[in-house]
DNA sequence: GATGAATGAGTCTTCATTCAT
DNA sequence: CATGAATGAAGACTCATTCAT
């Protein structure tokens, strides 16, 4: 009864339903059609996951989990707060722009209006808030950025402007690549938050 | 058979259609919801509606119409593109500001996944972006702004930024105000875009 | 309330069902394209018809009578009964040839399967069944037609033919023309009726 | 997705459409009273049938397979051409007398107007004509039927008879028994065909 | 008489979920 | 563990009919 929420075919699943999703919209994925995809039973569905919606929640905790950690770890070390923000930017378009299914559900199909999908993806949204925000946070503190930013707004700022150029390159036809964006992206967002206009130059 | 588009009807579905979705999202709103709250019959609906998604877009529509339409008359006579920037952030948080419903729908409801929905909306967008992106243009060709700006990209960062700030408020339970957003927002986005860090005093 | 049953509208109204009908199909052809066909309101269509059935039961007593009537009125003279039988099947056919969206309603779409409908039509089909059967038994009071030939069966057969060889040929392309089959229908029916043999020519 | 097609509930499908559309017209058998009358879900419907029409072309199309299957077998072995014309009505007629059901659904129901169903049941009833046709044929080759005969128009003469005289059957009150009119029909169409009128005795 | 805007009952179909095997 | 046939609730949409003007 209790979902399970490992083994080989809990993945195969979640990778289906990324496809599925991607390729025909949230609401227009049938269950059977991501059983057919992950080549397992319709039934076998519910045995890893409560519902159709706890599917896509854990689909985005999982995939987001792992960017988040990733994210982390990368930023780690880096000493320069310009330079965690470029290489955070860099993180961000990279990973969407290496799949491309999975840009199309996080930056498309998961805007979904169910509340109770929005309330199970905050969770793990927050952290990478998390993320962004002890950014923002160290830079206020180190003196790079300017004292009187809020950092929740600048958070917002961060990911908004990241967000946009993301979605705008997922609707556009890919004429152009989204690793193009990092650096300006990188520029306008320093910019905004640099003391007295002094950035660091790009560099990831 | 062709849907009428204009008389008290019409609006008073419009209207209701905004408070339904606003309430429960779209697909959970029926048509007989949105029809009992508009006082009408459900058939009534179809005589102004091509059908549920043609609400949906013509909803946007008249709304975003409305709001592009005021905007740029607001915009038209002043002569500072950080003044008309300032003006913009204002006027987009206030309008939602002063209509929580239209700002549920338009800034949770209407991130739907379904592709008929987002062509639809996309031209009434269009107009909205036109503005932004008239007002950086203007900003980098009379020296206020930076000249090495992407407009397109500049646009992303403030429509971004206005949204994302915009989306947290209607999902948080408003403890603040989201005119109190006005000001700092605006300091972050003019500093990103001005020309070596001189920017105008917040004036709207 | 009563049903307005004459007048120049009323008329309309019918042609205009014929022709809409013969395009659609009964269950496909609404009040309101009917009311457009006949340039009057939809409201108008109920003040000539109790209801959508009244109009297509009308619509064929109209028609069928007149049918019916001419008939009666050529055959009235006509002294043999293999000639009344040559004018009928001439009648018949012409009547359809002439008017292929009466052909078409007539064959095709009134077959329908309300019970309410084939009761309506079934008073003025019986009249032309009756004509049928008064050729029947005066061929065989006369001695022309066999003794022991019953007039219902006749009458089955003889209309039954005719009906099938008019549907076959409403269904059809149309590459060949109903009016052709005149003559070898006769054949094929006085033989069946003839006493020993003995059939008139064709004439008509 | 594709349709299953066999089954023990396929079969309770059928029949269980057959006798709500004989009792109640193709247009008010709802679609959830025949799945009660199957014993089935609504939703099972769909698993076997793309959809209603479907069900409904499908009926006459399993049913008209058995019986033309039948009537060749039955018919393969006969030597003259008039003895498989008497055998051809009564097979036509015992099969619309012992399932008084199927007799309402073939001869009235099943004469909608709907496009596609007319299509859907053309290829089965050609097989069925295809029969028909081949008796007039051999009675023509072998010199039993007259020479100048059109067998087209002769099949229709026999087909549009028996059919006449089926649905005149099933629209009284039967008070008389169809299979008495088989020997009765049998000599009306033996001497419209008959080279001479010569004709064999009936005999089935 | 005539209009046509408004009504609202009626139904096919989808698809997430279950459970016997 | 896995299956997939079966379930049945739910809802958008149509269109014959009415009635205030």
């Amino acid at each position: 009864m209790a979902a399970k929420r490992t083994g080989e075919k809990y993945y195969a699943i979640i990778e289906a339903a990324v496809k599925v999703i991607a390729e025909n919209g949230y609401h227009n994925s049938q269950v059977s059609r991501i059983a057919r995809e992950a080549g397992v039973a319709d039934g076998t569905i519910y045995l890893y996951f409560k519902n159709k919606e706890d599917l896509l929640i854990s689909l985005f905790r999982i995939k987001m989990g792992e960017f988040t950690a990733g994210a982390r770890h990368e930023l780690k070390d880096l000493k320069n707060p310009f330079i965690k923000l470029a290489r955070l930017i860099h993180l961000h378009f990279n990973r969407l722009e290496s799949d491309r299914n999975l840009a199309l559900v996080v930056q498309i199909q998961l805007r979904q209006s169910e509340n109770s999908i929005r309330k199970g993806i905050a969770a793990p949204l927050k952290l990478y808030f998390n993320i962004i925000e002890e950014i923002v946070v160290e830079g206020i503190t180190s003196g790079a950025f300017r004292q009187d930013v809020n950092h929740k707004l600048a958070r917002q700022m961060i990911f908004g402007t990241m967000d946009e150029v993301a979605t705008s390159w997922v609707m556009s036809t890919h004429q152009y690549s989204l690793a193009s964006q990092i650096e300006p992206v990188y520029y306008l967002l320093a910019r905004a938050l640099a003391q007295d206009g002094k950035i660091e130059p790009f560099s990831i």
